[in-house]
DNA sequence: TCGAGAATTGTTTTT
DNA sequence: CAATTCTCGA
């Protein structure tokens, strides 16, 4: 039996209401997923649901994980067979199984942005579009709100207005012949063509609406018009169906949320319940009211009066500084000072656009302040991740033509534009795919010289399909590194990018080995029952599936006390659900943060988007908040002054107090040649492996592989491997290892690691 | 075929 | 400014 007591009134009221339709207006910080995880137990102990029937549905793997650990703690026994997941990842469950009955196979791979970049360049190519006039991206994002709507390339087509849009309308349709003969589905498709398949077959929505009887949503407000669909096809049978939601936290209109959703969610469901939590167990007074004070300017809003029995606590603080690094160093310096103890997992900084942090990153380094970086670039878009994932994806599945198209050439073979068109002539001309082309063009005499290379290429591959079946993914990849020459061409290079990206790779493999571990033991019954359904995949596939549904805010460790002792850099929007103690909103300025766009557009509802991300940066922080901005920022390489935020205009004066932000201590230094002790003036690119350490846990890591000296010297001429003679131009004690600089001349300054360079002194 | 250097873009936000 | 794409010579 569960103990209900510490849950309020309200909470308690929302969860004993467990039939028909039901709206939790969930306010921030009012503990929504402790809600609805005892909605989840209840459900279970007291209402004797058979788990099997209920369904968590939520946008992150990570909030599902998270949801996944409490309600398994909380609802014991049994409870694995709850169904919690996210949307995308319900819908690959669902499609792998069903796809064939409208026509698909089951073995279809998915495309990230990246691949749907490179085919929506190749149909430019066919279709013979101007790139200085279209761009791929914003045809892709055409086409992607145009599937959010569920409009079909025939229903656009029909609609398009003006030429742009009728070539769209081509262009749309040309990519989904492409993934179709890729046998690729886009991440809007998954969640299209699951739609598509409930209405196809009464049969398979039938066995999921007898499956799902109580279903649960969270973060109800950024679900767009195809989510809404599968939801209310699912619910349409018992119409058990609960969403928790907060109107003020929609903040991905961009990505097709509609807010009317949640704001018509009793219209929808007629006879809904309505429950609104309203106490905030997070924040302290002044920051809850600077909050509501903030988004209270906002129209069309479903009205909620968030109240706090916590104190009054600190006064928001408002600071301004001369420009963007004087800002970054007082923000860094203020961390590094009020961190006691090297408690740094208590802080984030919070800012609109990615690009802000690399100045914040920089400054955790010369400060030595051990952060986190979340967003950027995704692990798994990495190129070398890619690369490997490409030959995996080969090797499971020849027909993805991107994949294959991916890595003839890498390593390099000597395999080059002209022979991959002759491949692609050949493949479209015979009705083939990619891989099969390069299979049979060699003894077609169409391609001369490279013959013999794309027979070694698909050698490799089928020589890996040979031994797969009976070998671990991790040994896969150890395979394909060794095999295709892809490691000894990272050796070759040996500097710090190349050291940076077998760091990668190992953790790659790492997933995989965790992975291969977890998953021995999967068995949520999905597999089984229903003819036609195609059984249990491989474990390649099931890896390779999990690998293209992770975001990367899913890899950041949760709770402040499971963070590893560090600051936690994000944007805005990957804060969302997370809370810290102490919180820094840098970058506040007119035309950053409420972006360009929104100020230049004049629309509303633009910038009533911006006050609402600027409501869930605010109501992030539990004890501080810091709100900064700068006079003035480069942006595009040239000089930018800016007005201060007009949302710090609307917090009142009794919730905050104003300061003017000092500039460097040494900034006299900026101007003079050398740079100021402590402070690297480098302009080059910082660059970290996504997983490995940050720079200062470097610093404190047992020193590893590092000798204690180096048989050569400043001024020394040494060899490498690949670039041959060059002169050593600076030795520093990386404490992990050395890092050397040599000029080799014709072939440019090099870094690198020397335990890994292996370089010779002549 | 491929690399280096030049030209040319561009900034929200992401499952 | 910096990242990506383009162009040209070998």
């Amino acid at each position: 039996m569960n103990d209900f007591n510490n849950l309020n009134d309200r909470q308690k009221e929302a969860m004993f209401c467990t039939e028909g339709p039901e709206l939790i207006l969930a306010g921030a910080g009012s503990g929504k997923t402790r809600v609805l995880t005892h909605r989840i137990a209840y459900l279970i102990s007291e209402k004797h649901v058979d788990p099997w029937h209920i369904m968590a549905i939520t946008f992150t793997n990570k909030a599902a994980e998270e949801m996944r650990s409490r309600v398994d703690s909380l609802a014991g026994q049994g409870a694995e067979a709850v169904w919690v997941a996210t949307f995308h990842s319900s819908c690959v469950r669902i499609l792998r199984r069903f796809i064939s009955r409208i026509g698909y196979d089951g073995h279809f791979t998915i495309y990230d942005a990246d691949d749907q970049k490179t085919l929506m360049k190749k149909i430019f190519r066919d279709l013979n579009i101007d790139t200085r006039i279209f761009r791929e991206r914003n045809v892709l994002s055409a086409i992607s709100s145009a599937k959010d709507e569920m409009t079909g390339p025939d229903e656009y087509e029909k609609n398009a207005a003006g030429y742009a849009e009728e070539r769209t309308a081509e262009c749309y349709r040309a990519y989904q012949n492409a993934l179709r003969q890729n046998n690729a589905l886009d991440f809007d498709d998954l969640l299209v063509k699951t739609v598509q398949l409930f209405q196809a077959s009464p049969e398979v929505l039938e066995y999921y609406r007898e499956r799902f009887r109580y279903i649960m949503v969270d973060e109800y407000q950024d679900t767009n018009t195809v989510q809404f669909k599968l939801i209310e096809l699912l619910a349409g049978k018992y119409g058990n169906l609960c969403v928790v939601g907060d109107d003020d936290q929609s903040i991905y209109k961009f990505r097709g949320a509609n807010i009317r959703n949640i704001l018509n969610f009793e219209k929808s469901f007629p006879g809904a319940k309505v429950v609104k939590l309203e106490q905030n167990y997070r924040s302290t007074g002044n920051i809850l009211d600077a909050a509501n004070e903030v988004i209270r300017n906002n129209r069309g809003r479903k009205e909620k009066h968030l109240w706090t029995a916590k104190g009054k606590g600190e006064r928001v603080r408002i600071i301004r500084y001369e420009n963007a690094v004087d800002e970054a160093d007082g923000v860094i310096k203020d961390i590094s000072e009020k961190a006691k103890s090297e408690n740094f997992s208590r802080f984030a900084v919070l800012y609109r656009t990615n690009a802000q942090s690399r100045l914040l990153e920089e400054k955790c380094v010369s400060y030595g302040i051990p952060y986190q970086l979340v967003g950027g670039v995704n692990f798994y878009q990495r190129k070398e991740i890619k690369d490997i994932l490409a030959y995996l994806k080969t090797v499971a599945n020849g027909k993805d033509d991107l994949s294959v198209m991916r890595i003839l050439n890498v390593p390099k073979r000597g395999i080059g534009q002209t022979t991959m068109n002759k491949i692609s002539v050949f493949a479209e001309a015979n009705g083939i795919g990619f891989y099969e082309a390069c299979l049979r063009i060699p003894s077609s005499g169409v391609v001369s010289s490279a013959s013999e290379k794309i027979r070694q290429f698909t050698e490799l591959i089928e020589n890996f399909r040979g031994k797969s079946s009976g070998m671990t993914v991790a040994a896969l990849i150890g395979e394909i590194l060794k095999d295709t020459g892809y490691l000894e061409e990272m050796k070759e290079e040996g500097d710090i990018e190349a050291e940076a990206r077998m760091e990668n790779i190992d953790e790659l493999t790492n997933k995989a080995v965790s992975f291969e571990k977890d998953s021995t033991d999967i068995s949520d019954g999905e597999d089984e029952t229903l003819p036609g359904g195609t059984s249990g995949a491989p474990v390649l596939d099931r890896f390779l599936e999990e690998v293209s549904l992770v975001a990367d805010v899913d890899r950041m460790e949760d709770g402040e006390e499971n963070r590893t002792g560090k600051v936690t850099l994000m944007t805005l929007h990957a804060a969302k659900g997370l809370e810290f103690s102490d919180v820094y909103m840098v970058g506040m300025e007119d035309g950053l943060f409420p972006g360009g766009q929104a100020v230049a557009s004049g629309d509303p509802d633009e910038l009533e988007e911006e006050r609402r991300l600027c409501y869930v940066g605010i109501t992030r922080a539990k004890e501080r908040l810091t709100m900064t901005n700068a006079r003035t920022r480069m942006v595009n390489g040239e000089m930018r002054w800016s007005e201060e935020s007009r949302f710090l205009k609307e917090i009142p004066d009794e919730y905050k107090e104003e300061h003017a932000g000092r500039g460097r201590e040494n900034s006299a230094f900026r101007f003079s040649k050398s740079p100021s002790p402590g402070e690297r003036e480098s302009t080059e690119p910082f660059r970290r492996p996504a997983f490995a350490p940050s720079p200062i846990s470097f610093a404190k890591a047992p020193q590893v592989k590092k000798s204690d000296h180096l048989d050569y010297a400043v001024g020394d001429t040494v060899r490498h491997f690949k670039f041959g003679e060059g002169k050593v131009l600076e030795i520093a004690d990386g404490s992990r290892d050395f890092e050397v600089t040599v000029d080799f001349g014709a072939h440019g300054v090099k870094k690198m690691f020397a335990g890994f360079a292996k370089l010779q002194k002549v």
